[in-house]
DNA sequence: TGAATGCTTCGGCTAACATCGAAGTATGAA
DNA sequence: TTCATACTTCGATGTTAGCCGAAGCATTCA
């Protein structure tokens, strides 16, 4: 027995409530500091510090220093999409927090996911540009296809530049709401900051929710009919 | 906060050594006794129940009893999917095991993943089908195209009879040693059952090795070059 | 019916760990 | 320099939960 890599150490870290609270914070794609996520996962500072050193020794976090404050963040790309995918089986188990909360018909419509944009508004921009032959999916990786780097090139994303990053350009990520794939990856990124900057949406605070302004989301939906 | 599914539940489940080795047991997509699971696991009959209760109970295993026998499976296809998306995880962040061990180098070539085939074989047939046009892919899902369904039918699987199963034909599941997907589903399980109970493979025992005969792996090739 | 096997339940022990108060370190501001 | 803020480390406490021995069911076989 004792065969492959060893998921309990793993399961170990997401196990415990305190930091499943924290990670899920992060999840919003923010740096916290240690006392937001304190406050997040309802601890005291000293705790949350404990927590925070276990979780980047599993290297599920990493911590930039800065001035006197430290921000903490998931570690990389990698960790959103295993929380989202954890999240995304938890959801059909029915393992669903006590209460749903007003906020959840919110989430379920556009949130962001780490860095990108998911919910509904996210796996339909997926679809649209798979439809559209913009996007090819080869199992978990995705390729962007010329016309697709003219689609997106003329939304005013430099795609060159992303491939010049060692990261993926394009990624897919399961959906816990929609239980379909939307995109992530650099340009994942690239599109939700697009929007945000040009106002088509913002960020909701202390959430992970995206809400659409009405002319933003006119404009979403005229690109991603 | 508290966005979203709870995650620290099925963390908590897995987070244990105990439950986690019976997991990965189980992943050897055989239903196992409680006593099996105890050995597997390195522990008593009475600890080993005491964790199996909690596992049927998170809906991660499932009990069939027969006679004075009890076997324990993994509830469905999501579970195996999961555990080998986090394996996958651990993998890249080196969470291996103290000793990589003998078998190793058999299980990346070709191992069962749950119920379907895994491994460098495993990657290797998706990659032909998805070549050839036999299969497409959207996402995490997978659908067979007509002439698939001709190839398939051809290797002597009834489709129409998979197709009347409730669950999905196609599926893609992160192959935690390539890094890609392979084919799961009701026919990735129909085509491995195939090639075993054609004698071109054989499961090795209190393993998830796979071990291909050398006529096998020659007809094997043959199909998906 | 009795014996054997497979598994669960109970009870008590122990170790691990989450938690917080208090003290210590580091950075920045006054 | 002094104070304040941000965070970590230490120490003590309490709860949890894994663990196993022993006893209790349940099923099968003789």
């Amino acid at each position: 027995m004792k065969e492959g890599p060893d998921i309990s150490q793993i399961g170990a870290l997401i196990g415990d409530p305190a930091r499943a609270n924290m990670l899920t914070a992060l999840m919003g794609g923010q740096a916290l500091t240690a006392t937001e996520l304190a406050g997040a996962a309802g601890i005291t500072l000293q705790t949350a510090s404990s927590h925070l050193s276990k979780l980047e020794a599993g290297a599920l976090i990493a911590q930039r220093k800065q001035g006197r404050h430290r921000y903490f963040a998931l570690a990389d790309d990698e960790v959103g999409l295993l929380l989202e995918n954890i999240m995304g089986f938890a959801a059909n188990r029915g393992h669903l927090r006590t209460r749903p909360g007003p906020k959840d018909p919110a989430l379920r419509k556009a949130r962001v996911c780490y860095n990108h944009l998911a919910g509904d508004f996210g796996v339909r921009m997926l679809d649209r540009l798979v439809a559209d032959g913009d996007v090819t999916l080869d199992g978990d990786d995705a390729a962007l296809t010329q016309s697709g780097e003219a689609r997106i090139a003329a939304i005013g994303i430099d795609v060159p530049a992303l491939r010049a990053q060692r990261r993926p350009v394009c990624r897919t990520c399961l959906d816990w709401s929609e239980r379909r794939s939307h995109l992530a990856g650099s340009l994942g990124e690239a599109l939700l900051g697009r929007f945000i900057a040009d106002g088509w949406a913002k960020r909701e605070k202390d959430s992970r929710a995206i809400r659409f302004t009405a002319e933003g989301e006119r404009r979403f939906v005229a690109l991603f009919p």
